[in-house]
Order: C-alpha cells, then structure tokens, then sequence
DNA sequence: TGAATTTAGTTTCCAAGTCAATTAAATTCT
DNA sequence: AGAATTTAATTGACTTGGAAACTAAATTCA
C-alpha cells in the first residue's frame, strides 16, 4: 500500500522551487537598480563582514559552483567591487577582498535587501519566519 | 535604532537558495540516471495527470519562463516525450501532452522522485515537513 | 468590415552556467 | 631530495537561460 502522492505542489522539492523562484524574483528587481545579481550581492554581503575567505570557501557560503564563481569575480573585479590578493601562506589559494567602492555600494544596496526580507518576515509573521528559518536549516 | 540583520544565514532568501540547492542536487543526480533534468520531470509530471494545458499554463505551474519553455518542449518533443497540439479553439495556443513513452518513462522516474521526497520528509519529521510545505505556499 | 490593439508562443542574440580538462602549487611517499 | 599524487583555481567547449523582438492569431472598436 503505498499512497499516491498527488499534486506536484506537494513535493518538497516543488515548494521550495516555487517558493525561492518568487522571492528570488523581487530580489532580483531590487538589485537591478543596483546593477548587481543576486550572487554578486551574497559575495559581497559575505566578504563586507571582513572575513579574509579563500575562493573555495566563499564558493561554498555564496551557493555558487567554483567556476562560476571565477567568472563572476572576474566581472566584479572589472567593475571595481572586489579584488583578488594570492594568499601568502598557499599560493594556489586566492583571498577575494572586498574595495572600498564595493562596501559604499553595499551600504546603499543592503538598505534595499533588508527592507525586502523585512516585508518577507512581515508577511509570513515572526513566528514563522523564524520556523522557516528553523526547518530549511535542516535541508542544506 | 535599526537592528543589525548580522550573517547571511539569516536573510530569508538566502535559506532559501541554500535549501534550494541542497534539494535540487540530490534531485538533479537521481533524475540524471534517467537523462532527464528537474524542469522536464515537472512538466511530465503535471502532464501526466491528463490536464489539458497551454504552454502558457504550463509555464506558470511548471515554474518556468515561456522562452525556456519553448525550448525544453522543443528537446522534449525530440526526445519523444511528449507533442504539441494547436489548440482548437485558439490557434494561437498550443496545448502540450505527454506521449505514451514519456509515461512510460514517468512510471519509473517517480518511484525515484518519491524516494527522494519521502527522505526529505523522514529527515525533517511528517509535522516540520507539513509546516514547511505551509509557510512556503505563503511565500509563492 | 477592417484597421488598430492585444495576446500566445517562438525566435534571436547574447550573457551566464556546467562539465571536463588544465595549470600551478603543495603534500606525500620512496 | 625528487617523483607521484592531491588540491585550488581557472579555462575552454558546449549548453542553457533571459530580455527583447517578432509572427500569427484573436479581439476591440471606429
């Protein structure tokens, strides 16, 4: 006896597409303005904490696939946001930095990034944002 | 007084992107075996219910942009999976159904999309899993 | 009716991502 | 030490996805 699973909404899987597909959607609008992707934002977000990270980890923490994330840098590096520094204890390891002009960029940007997991948290209510936040832990 | 919105974990879109991945990797590798990607499974899964759909529809449900759409079909039909109708009614639209292999071939890739889900569901628990299935549609 | 507008789907052109191969540095092993 | 292996990052060839333009059919309206 196995029950049949129904609708395809009642996938996981499915929810969580559709679900990060809308909240990735406005995020992305958001970022427009800014000139900016949505990786290009969590690179940053990432690196302005100061952290000193190799590519690899960054790729890891940032959700981007190691040769994407290469191309990627190349382009913000071409537009000034971050640099790349060989790291002195191993050099097949590169330290992604963060410029000055990327962090100005980021206070501007951030503005706009949190008002939008604000009204996300709003719109769920605190509670279940918080369960949310709680139960996808358990997934990655 | 603004609260600080301190590591990336805790940014909405982010948990999300990272259970996303976590999700759509293991569901990428199981459908590999049957050279199939996410997007075609959903398609095939939505067909398979004997809905008559639009592209259009289809589009909306299947989680995907109509050009990209356009061109899975256009894979899909190759592959022999399913074949484009012009709708009757309106010629303009073009209703998708699924061909006798591609249920054929559905028959064995939901066992293992089944799988994976019943995984999920076993690791997070019948209620968080439930939970989650709700906050989510509340986000879509 | 028939010109103007809207709608559905596709195509085009380009940007971005993937997989596999490559380079260069570090580490292991004899 | 130095040959063989492993690891970090990038690159190259190819595929896929997106925005905007386009085609064809339907609908509106003068």
């Amino acid at each position: 006896m196995s029950e049949p699973q129904n609708p395809i909404e009642d996938y996981v899987s499915y929810a969580l597409a559709a679900a990060h597909r809308a909240v990735n959607r406005s995020l992305a609008a958001r970022l427009k303005k800014h000139g900016v992707q949505i990786e290009a934002w969590r690179i940053m977000e990432i690196l302005d904490t100061g952290r000193r990270l190799t590519m690899g980890e960054l790729a890891e923490i940032a959700l981007i696939n190691p040769p994407a994330l290469s191309k990627l840098v190349d382009r913000m590096v071409s537009n000034g946001f971050v640099h790349r520094q060989s790291a002195q204890n191993d050099h097949r390891q590169v330290n992604l930095l963060i410029t000055a002009l990327g962090q100005k960029r980021m206070i501007q940007i951030r503005a706009d990034i949190q008002d939008q997991d604000k009204q996300i948290v709003e719109q769920l209510g605190d509670e279940q944002a918080q369960k949310l936040l709680d139960i996808l832990s358990g997934l990655s």
